[in-house]
DNA sequence: ATGAAAGCGCTAACAG
DNA sequence: CTGTTAGCGCTTTCAT
């Protein structure tokens, strides 16, 4: 692994001027310019980025912190986030702390050991706000991406989704499409991250005048496997639900899987909307009606805020970043409301 | 961010000292010891990992180059391979290249600034052998995962998995369920990655004395949609087909999708079987017998293997490691053939 | 047991 | 237009 100097000898120069030709610094002669592309070329020289990072005082890398792999949302958002940073000619590091807090003290440390410059937080059910302020308070960036809680405004700069907003918007579907009797499955604790998704669901109901007993609800986690035993549950003990709404995609995934196993046609006899929109929302079948969230569009903003925080140095002033409004997104498994299902 | 001479001068003592306690090398008093601890702790100080990988030569992170992350078996072994390398205190700098040649330049062409001290290739149709041979030549430890196609050993070294004996244990547990018109549907190009697990399902059936006629094979991309259409125009062609074996779970699952379009059972009209056991097998409906692939072994040997090229410096002789065999996960997706079905 | 000094590869002023 | 110089934060002999 050649470096500046070697270069700047076989090119006859000294290793500033190789410097400025490869930043397109300083005046440099044509002539020299051609010599020290040349030697680079023939040396396949790199510019050691740890070398580089460490007189600039910071490395161009952002730390992406997600808490899980398994859901894939999560790697989407990653993608989106990378091809964020991407642009602005930054290394996306993602660390996976797989829900585990030696994990993401590990990643934490690190990153104020500037192994990333800044660091975005993709909001889960068990961010550790102290940690990120502590963090902050070193000096480094940190921006959260998709704070659902309206209410609960953290310290931090960060992106907001209207997630209240798409539980409307699923609700008012459900409703539009002449449904009276609708469920609903809560993809997080009662007082997690799902629960203003699930206020405006019951917003919406309460402004149609449709009644949501407390008993047509049930709360679990954000998997397949949980929206599926919730189903089950909600479809026993209420088993004229002609909708479901589900808080999030993977969920109702999950619950259209339960209608299949209880011999109920999707939408026919049963109508589900998740929100979200995963890949998985299209592809399984039927496909998943649902409210999509502007994921590309979060994660630029986030890289966005990000830089300007960077930019703006030690100022690092709690600001927020709205995304535009989720969009409805309707394929096969909502339909209207045809007739009532006898009970079981 | 504060430094370790600032460390050293709130301990009274030089930054070497406090090099050492942080380290634990040389010797050092047990007063001076907690001196500098906790000068350490009150400045929240945290070894800047620039300035170490610099004067150490090398930076404690690995690259995992990923073609895409669409498909979610990628994620599913970045993690895995995450977890290996932290085990080993590295950092893993996930790249995803999005089968886009121009990321995949500049990532290498980082990892060769020392972005990263080696890099693991995980490998898709699109591994660019020459660029990673020009990336060893200058010095970087280059690892593939996952290698497929025992007969076209590349002069790297790299994790093998015995797909041959995938597409075996395949077939014949549909053979052995007494399925003997079996078709095939392959992820991939005819000379694409898949093509050994397609011969050995070939040649499981051949030993069998069971016929497989070139029309009773479909060749696609490696996503649900591309399954389920292969499985629709091969279902057309020949719709008295008892089984169907897919050389990968997301093309299986799309054949699932096709079955359901079509109204035929599964396992009952017909068996399906995969490989690679994704999440998504266990929890689709019904849910997917597969062929596992041992995914976190590979991770771990390819680590491992890192770590070897790694230690042995400039060497990098072209070895290999084989994970283990590949293991049968029955689910609901296979049964016994139970009657010849009506030509459509 | 601790300190002094050199240097990793690069960039940024400033000098020539 | 190009060279000189200093220094980023850390580790590592080698002295003391």
């Amino acid at each position: 692994m050649s470096t500046l100097v070697e270069v700047g000898r076989l090119a006859g120069v000294t290793p500033a001027t190789v410097s400025n030709v490869l930043r397109g610094r300083g005046r440099v002669s044509e002539a020299t310019r051609e010599r020290v592309l040349a030697a680079v070329q023939q040396l396949g020289y790199r510019p050691n980025l740890n070398a580089r990072a460490l007189v600039e005082g910071r490395p161009h890398t952002i730390a992406l912190i997600v808490s899980s792999i398994a859901n894939p949302f999560y790697p989407e958002f990653a993608l989106a986030a990378e091809k964020a940073v991407r642009k602005h000619d930054y290394f996306l590091l993602v660390c996976n702390t797989n829900n585990d807090p030696a994990q993401e003290a590990a990643y934490l440390d690190a990153v104020g050991g500037s192994l990333a410059q800044g660091v975005l937080v993709m909001n889960a059910d068990f961010v550790r706000v102290d940690e990120l302020l502590a963090l902050r308070r070193r000096g480094v960036p940190v921006v959260l991406c998709m704070w659902e809680k309206p209410d609960e405004a953290p310290d931090l700069p960060y992106i907001a989704v209207d997630f209240h907003q798409a539980g409307v918007i699923a609700a008012e579907h459900l409703l539009k499409l002449g449904h009276t009797r609708i469920g609903a499955i809560v993809g997080s604790e009662p007082t997690g991250n799902h629960i203003w998704r699930y206020r405006g669901f019951c917003d919406a109901l309460a402004r149609a005048g449709v009644p949501h007993p407390p008993d047509e609800v049930r709360f679990g986690g954000d998997t397949i496997d949980a929206g599926r035993n919730a189903a089950h549950a909600l479809l026993a003990a209420v088993p004229d639900l002609s909708a479901i709404f589900v808080s999030n995609d993977l969920p109702a995934i999950g619950v259209l899987q339960a209608a299949a196993d209880l011999g109920l046609e999707v939408p026919a006899d049963l109508s589900v909307i998740g929100i979200t929109d995963i890949q998985l929302a299209h592809q399984v079948r039927p496909a998943l009606t649902t409210v999509a969230v502007p994921t590309e569009e979060a994660a630029e903003l986030a890289v966005q805020l990000m830089m300007q925080v960077i930019e703006d140095g030690a100022q690092q002033i709690a600001r927020c970043a709205v995304a535009s409004t989720p969009q409805l997104v309707v394929r096969a498994s909502t339909g209207r409301v045809r007739r009532a299902r006898k009970s079981a």
